[in-house]
DNA sequence: CATTACGTTTCATAATGTGAAACATGAACC
DNA sequence: GGTTCATGTTTCACATTATGAAACGTAATG
C-alpha cells in the first residue's frame, strides 16, 4: 500500500514500513525481526514503536513479541465505505450497463437502509432511476435482502423489530418468516431479486461487493422496468460484482 | 485512546491526533478544522495529512475534504483478537466460574475451528476442561454455532460444504438444513447450547462477546458434565459476556 | 563464569520537522 | 472588473527533534 516509498516526513515512511511488517507476520514479530525487515536501525524501530505503542496501534503480547494494536480497530470502524468502492466500482458499472442496457447501481449499507452512492445510466428514456445519496429500506431491496443474510437471523429479527417492516407494495415482505426465508434463499443463491417489493414496476437484480477482509462492504444492482427485467443476467452482475471485489482484494 | 499524550516521538502524537479527530468528524474535515481540533499550525496538519495519504492512513474526497483512509482497514483486519480481550474477560470469567461452580472458557474463531485462549477452572476434580490453544470444529461448539449466525446462511453453507461437517457423537448436527435451524434459533435467542455434539457427556452454554464496531470478536461459555448443567445458567452466561462486551466499547 | 543475543537507555549531533511568510486559488462583495 | 477574504499549498531558515552508536541490562547457553 506503499504508492510512494517517501513522504514529505520521513518518520511516518518509517512508522507505515513497520505497520505492514507487522501486518505480513504470522502471528507476533520481534525487534530484531521488524528491524531487519524494515531496513530501521533497531534502537530506532525500538523507539517508533514504543511510540506506537502508546497510541494504540501496535501491543506487545506477554511474551513481548509485537502485534497491531486495537486502535487501528477503532479508527477502521470509522472508515466511510464507498470512498474507494465508488471509483473502483464505476469500470464494471458501466460495462455492466452496456451488457443489460438498463440502469445500474453501487449502494452501501447505513444502518437500516440501503444509500445509492452511485449510478450508471443507458441511453433510454424509459428507465428506472434513483437520485445518488437516496435511500432505500433493506428489506425491500435486492441487496438489502443480502445485507440482512450477512449480518444474520438475530441482527434481522432486530432490523424487523426497530422498523416494523412497512409494505410497500403488495409484493414486500412484511411478515418476518417470510422475509428470513426470502434472505435465506438469496444468501445461498448469492444473488438477491425484488419483485416490485419498493415500488410498484420495479424489479431488480443485485449481489454483494466484499473486499480485502471477506466482508460485504456495498451492493451492486441492475434495475429495470419489471417487464424487461431478464434473469438472464444474474450471471453478469455477479460478474460485474465479482470483478469489483477482487480489486478490492477479496479473495475467494 | 491517547493513554498519554507524549510519546518518545512528537510526530507520532500529532499524526495520532489528526487521525482521532478525522474519527470524531461525522462526514469529512477541512484542513482548517483539523488544524483547530488538533492545535497545529495549518502548514503543519497539512503536510502530516500528506503524509497520511501518500501511506493510505487518509483519503481526501472530491470536494476536498479529509476521511479516514483504506489502509486502516487492511491493517485493522490483521489485527489479532484475543489480545486484549483475555485480559478484560478474566474478571468476569472468574465472576460466572464462582456464580456456576464450572469451568468457563474464552473462544475466538479462526478459519472453521474455535480456539481455546482463556479458561478458569472450579476447585473440584470431575470437571470438563480444554487446553488452552486448543480447538473445537465450529459446528459443534455452542459458540461456534454463534459465530455461524453471524456469519449468515451463505457462509455457512460454505462452511459445511469445506468442512462436510463431521459427526463427532450421534447428537452432532451434521446436516445443513439441521444445523441453519439451530443455528437460526441459537441466534435469535442469543445464547447457544452443546448438547454432547462435541463429545459425549459434556454440555456447554454459550453466549457472543462483542466489541466497538459491534463485531463477534470472542465467545464466551460454560462446560461442564452433562448431568450437572443447569439451564438457570444461560442469564449468567448472556450477563458475563454483555460486561466483557461492555468494556469492549459495545454499546447496546 | 564467559559469551551471545536481544532489548532498553543514554547521548552528541546531523538532519529533520517546524512555523512563518509568500504564493495560489476561488468565492463573495462592491 | 477589481478588491477582499478565506483557505489551501509551497518555500525557507533554523531550532528542535529524531537519529544511530555506544553503553547498559537481562536472560539463555556452553
Amino acid at each position: 500500500m506503499n504508492q510512494d516509498k517517501h513522504s514529505p516526513i520521513q518518520v511516518i515512511d518509517r512508522l507505515a514500513a513497520l505497520l505492514d511488517a507487522l501486518a505480513a507476520q504470522d502471528g507476533g514479530a520481534s525487534l530484531k525481526i521488524l528491524s531487519a525487515e524494515t531496513g530501521l536501525h533497531p534502537s530506532t524501530a525500538f523507539r517508533i514503536l514504543a511510540a506506537l505503542i502508546q497510541h494504540g496501534f501496535v501491543a506487545r503480547d506477554e511474551t513481548g513479541l509485537y502485534l497491531l494494536g486495537p486502535h487501528l480497530l477503532q479508527l477502521a470502524a470509522k472508515v466511510r465505505v464507498g470512498l474507494d468502492v465508488r471509483a473502483l466500482a464505476r469500470p464494471e458499472m458501466e460495462w455492466l450497463r452496456d451488457q443489460v442496457g438498463e440502469t445500474v447501481n453501487l449502494t452501501v449499507r447505513q444502518g437500516d437502509e440501503m444509500v445509492y452512492v452511485e449510478r450508471v445510466t443507458p441511453n433510454r428514456m424509459m428507465r428506472v432511476e434513483q437520485l445518488i445519496g437516496s435511500r432505500a429500506p433493506l428489506h425491500v431491496t435486492a441487496v438489502g435482502k443480502l445485507m440482512l443474510g450477512e449480518a444474520g437471523a438475530a441482527a434481522t429479527r432486530d432490523y424487523a423489530k426497530r422498523t416494523r417492516l412497512p409494505a410497500y407494495t403488495a409484493n414486500t415482505r412484511h411478515d418476518i418468516k417470510a422475509l428470513l426465508e426470502d434472505i435465506g434463499i438469496c444468501s445461498a443463491r448469492g444473488y438477491a431479486l425484488d419483485n416490485e417489493e419498493a415500488e410498484l414496476g420495479v424489479g431488480c437484480i443485485g449481489a454483494l461487493i466484499r473486499d480485502a477482509t471477506g466482508a460485504a462492504v456495498a451492493g451492486l444492482s441492475v434495475s429495470a422496468p419489471m417487464e424487461r427485467r431478464q434473469l438472464a443476467w444474474v450471471t453478469l452482475v455477479q460478474e460485474a460484482a465479482r470483478r469489483v471485489s477482487a480489486r478490492l482484494g477479496f479473495a475467494e
